[in-house]
DNA sequence: TCCTTTAACCTAACAGTGTTAGCAAAAGTA
DNA sequence: TACTTTTGCTAACACTGTTAGGTTAAAGGA
């Protein structure tokens, strides 16, 4: 390849990433509702087509946030998990970490879950659920077995489903009706759900 | 007031809920995305500036559907909370209404939330939080009172914050990410995080 | 009955949105 | 130099929500 053509890609990639860090920008400032091809255009001072160039279409930028939501967050879990060796410790840890992306990055939970976002098909770019699911099935099974309750791996997978609804529901009612509650109350709610929720498996 | 201006009041109520039952079949064929003023319009045989003449934008009538939709569920939670005196039985009564009135009115319950219906300020027709509170915290502080473990009303409120976590979390997972098991396995889930709750209240 | 006021209803427009057809200029290739 | 590809633009289309302004019909008062 020629020495030209490389320069051509890499101009066309900072381009690209121009118009993701230009979006993600107005995102953070005016939120999701307010981000438009134009108003992306007009800050990169392109016009409008030139965007179409590098995106098909509004929901492909979308989708570019939402991969970067998914793969910071599962980043973040990874990171929790290997914090601790006692499986009852890395859910708690794995608990927190969700917790904290959530509400450290509003704009991608919210887009990863179509919480006040434009609609997009979110499917397309979310990771396997295997990837979710190794990470928070082996320490469940782990301490249902420690426990000695029957057919621990079919056990793990409802508790699976409930572990991510409690968080998810938890993280999702603070941030659609935001109580008057402290941060510390919050925190404190979390803790009660899972450490209730994990009590529940050994006992 | 003379017999004609009563006539003109009806017929005006005849028009709003004529503007409401139309807006809320082209909702349940088509989806929150697809309602606009002019598919109304056209539905009704009207020009557009008639709609305003009746609501005073597209968000009050989301909010007439909001309305409806928190009135509706209140109905169906108080009617599930009369079927029993035991409150354990009571709070496991309300979770099941609440799971059936979600799915089986997934349009309202979407707005309710905002998840994937148009954004609009919902606090705006949601009901007193004391209303949610009264239903669900008195079985609550029964419950914890017998178990007799200290402050049955400071605990409560906490244990309230998860209860609806859970619901909401459960709820919302199945709607965004409709997993491929069976209605049989969802109700499964349910009834697990709920009695695994109630037990740890009373443990 | 005639006149005046008010309510109902419409057309046409404004300012946005996402998206695309088609053209001009620049850049690269032979 | 001549040809081809890429780049970027203007202008438009088909939609949104919303409103200004005018017309017609109905209601109330003399």
């Amino acid at each position: 390849m020629s020495i030209i053509a490389e320069r051509r890609i890499r101009e066309k990639e900072a381009m690209r990433t121009n118009i993701l860090t230009t979006a993600w920008q107005i995102v953070t400032e005016e939120g999701w509702q307010s981000l438009s091809i134009r108003k992306i255009a007009d800050a990169i001072q392109y016009s409008v087509p030139v965007i179409y160039d590098y995106f098909e279409n509004k929901e492909a930028i979308l989708l570019e946030f939402g991969k970067q939501g998914f793969e910071g967050v599962i980043a973040e879990l990874k990171a929790a998990k290997a914090s601790s060796a006692d499986p009852a410790e890395q859910l708690k840890a794995i608990a927190d970490a969700y917790w904290a992306f959530a509400f450290n990055n509003k704009e991608y939970y919210q887009l990863m879950w179509g919480m006040g976002a434009p609609s997009c098909e979110m499917d397309k770019c979310m990771p396997e659920r295997s990837v979710f699911r190794d990470l928070v099935m082996a320490p469940m099974i782990e301490i249902i077995e420690k426990a000695n309750h029957g057919d621990a791996e079919n056990n793990a997978c409802l508790k699976y489903h409930t572990f991510w609804s409690i968080l998810h529901g938890l993280i999702s009612i603070k941030m659609v009706a935001p109580a008057d509650d402290t941060e510390q109350l919050n925190k404190l709610v979390l803790d009660d759900a899972i450490t209730g929720f994990i009590k529940n498996l050994k006992s």
